[in-house]
DNA sequence: TATTGTTATACTCTATAACTATA
DNA sequence: TATAGTTATAGAGTATAACAATA
């Protein structure tokens, strides 16, 4: 659960530890990415989300899984750096629609790069059926989830 | 890299967009499992490491990759919660030593078995020669790091 | 009345800079 | 001088509760 807590077999970690730990490990690669750029992890997130959508605060509260109130704090903070805009809705008119910025998308592409190029040395000792492999059951974890 | 960002074929995840999304899965996993006793994963990875180790402040910065005023703020309220305490150093006065309470112990363990649970959920519909091998493959990807 | 979003408030987490005490 | 730790301060991120505007 924690990084380096096995006092008894290091090479002898049970599957949950494994995974426990590939996640510190894969969340620290993303945080590298991000941090070159001056960007969170959850301002990385609303990029991802925004690069083909167009969601209300709403349902962006519900892709994030965060409370309304928190949206609208990391919105403003988006906002006032450019990344992101809010428009009135259309249809209803106690709803804001946020889309992102020219200057946000791009940002959010030079973080995917980046985020790429660290993964890729991660898994860089793997062969290319290990790694076939491996994004299998990964894939088969995420289908249920 | 954002959970559901693939406009393209949702099945067709390459290696770093599903172990990204896994990611969060288990780090979600995680936060369920710890917010249940209302602490925090940077919380729970201290009583982690404090498990079978009775650090000074400084070299639990080296664990937690944090800023030593951030440890103290960590520890400030995990000792408040009276889940650990600070000692002391017999061999340099300048020094501080923490360690775990048994409360402290007692917790740390009822969020390990929480969080085995959910994860046992999540793997359960792998088979057990599954579970090994993405348990190799995570453990390969570990070593190198 | 119910829903959408913001504001006020509070707390955790993190860092930088300045400081104290000890080495 | 250098190191260990704390304090002061600032900002991001999160939630709850109260509120305004609209449905």
């Amino acid at each position: 659960m924690t990084p380096p807590t096995d006092g008894a077999q290091a090479n002898d970690l049970s599957l949950v530890d494994a995974l426990a730990q590939l996640s510190f490990l894969v969340q620290g690669a993303l945080a590298e990415a991000t941090a070159g750029h001056d960007l969170s992890i959850i301002q990385t997130r609303l990029l991802g989300i925004l690069r083909d959508r167009e969601p209300t605060m709403n349902e962006l509260g519900g892709y994030l899984g965060l409370d309304k109130s928190s949206i609208t704090g990391l919105v403003d903070r988006a906002e006032r750096r450019g990344l992101v805009r809010r428009t009135a809705s259309a249809r209803d008119r106690r709803a804001v629609q946020v889309s992102i910025t020219d200057a946000g998308r791009h940002l959010g592409e030079q973080v995917a790069l980046k985020f790429e190029q660290r993964m890729a040395a991660i898994t860089s000792r793997l062969t290319n059926a290990e790694r076939a492999r491996l994004a299998t059951l990964a894939i088969r974890l995420l289908d249920r989830a």
